[in-house]
DNA sequence: ATTATCTATAGATCTATAGATAATGC
DNA sequence: ATTATCTATAGATCTATAGATAATGC
């Protein structure tokens, strides 16, 4: 006999890694949906299905949970892109959301949400945005080549403000190809031009 | 004689106008610098040189005390800028935060920090936006124009989140006219390219 | 017996209001 | 007398903790 192998829904086993783990997925959605601020503890633990104060003995404290979120989603994806590929590879996973509900990575999300203090969830995302500059400088022959790739990632991460969080019309509902096409085409000038 | 011309420093006369106006400004400055919910209406009082209760006598609200922020700022320079210097007007005054105390707007900025939590400003900060897009509707002769409109806008509030939230180099430090010229100069493109 | 989970609550916020006080103008 | 300003506090949050309860494994 197979002990209890799928928790009959309504019902559930004892099982702190697994609670542990809902916790973490419900914290992650939330503060993509909501901030980091405009999250609360006892909405986490309520759509985790969790009793509020688990998150304390799990995580510590609610800055201890978002490290955690920030920390597992990765850089994975940066790392095997090669460079000429990635700001469009970036562009596009930007623009289309997969729906999955498994170990989607949100962190750009979470970030974009929690703006407001810059304290909290600056210091990973400068991380982040430090790999993808220094792939993206040498895209361009010219000396400004930083500047020119902050300048790209600057679009890269308003597009997706404007998609997710802003979510205004045309673009938030726009063809991921035709958003792609029309990025692309007039960033290729960005990394051509001189500086004139 | 003169009614006490210059009120001097430490003592100040009784003044609802200027209390008033006061109360604005510190608010504009707090929101752009924290955000809308990160801001309280104590820190606005304080920095006013005001009580905290004149807040409400003056604006109702909270809520109404941001709406009149954005009223007052944004609004008026979108309406009496013509639309093909629009964008590089709110560009540049994102790029060059001129220190002068007096009516500068800030509402970018606001927005930028405010915008995340998706909730009581949101309605607010939204109208805004949609001003914008409008504006910059018109500049691009071809049938997506709204969304080329978009786009710009999300490049606007991205160079903005990484200067001002990101801060990171060479961006944040960059000559303005740097930037703009590499932005405007791009921008050209996005303007009159073809949707090939 | 161990420990995952829950109850109850402390303590620190925050917005907003009611009513008191005191500086102004007539 | 009018009204700008201040005091005091209600009422509604929110994070975090201490200690009780109860489901598990030996």
């Amino acid at each position: 006999m197979e002990p209890a192998p799928a928790p009959p829904s309504g019902e559930r086993r004892r099982d702190a890694a697994a609670t542990r783990r809902r916790l973490l997925e419900a914290a992650r959605d939330l503060f993509a949906e909501r901030g980091y601020e405009g999250t609360t503890v006892r909405s986490i633990a309520e759509r985790a299905g969790a009793n509020q104060a688990l998150l304390f003995r799990y995580f510590g404290s609610k800055q201890g949970l978002l490290t955690e979120v920030l920390a597992q989603g990765g850089l994975e994806q940066l790392r095997t892109t090669p460079p000429e590929e990635l700001f469009e590879t970036a562009l596009r996973s930007m623009l289309t959301r997969s729906a999955v509900g498994g170990t989607e990575d949100r962190s750009l999300e979470v970030y974009l949400r929690s703006i407001g203090r810059g304290d909290e969830a600056a210091g990973t995302l400068r991380k982040l945005g430090e790999e993808y500059q220094g792939a993206l400088a040498g895209l361009s022959g010219t000396e400004d080549g930083a500047l020119r790739a902050d300048l790209a990632m600057a679009w890269l991460l308003g597009i997706g403000l404007m998609r997710t969080v802003v979510a205004r019309e045309p673009l938030a509902g726009a063809d991921p190809d035709d958003v792609c096409r029309l990025v692309l085409g007039t960033l290729s000038h960005l990394w051509s031009a001189s500086a004139e």
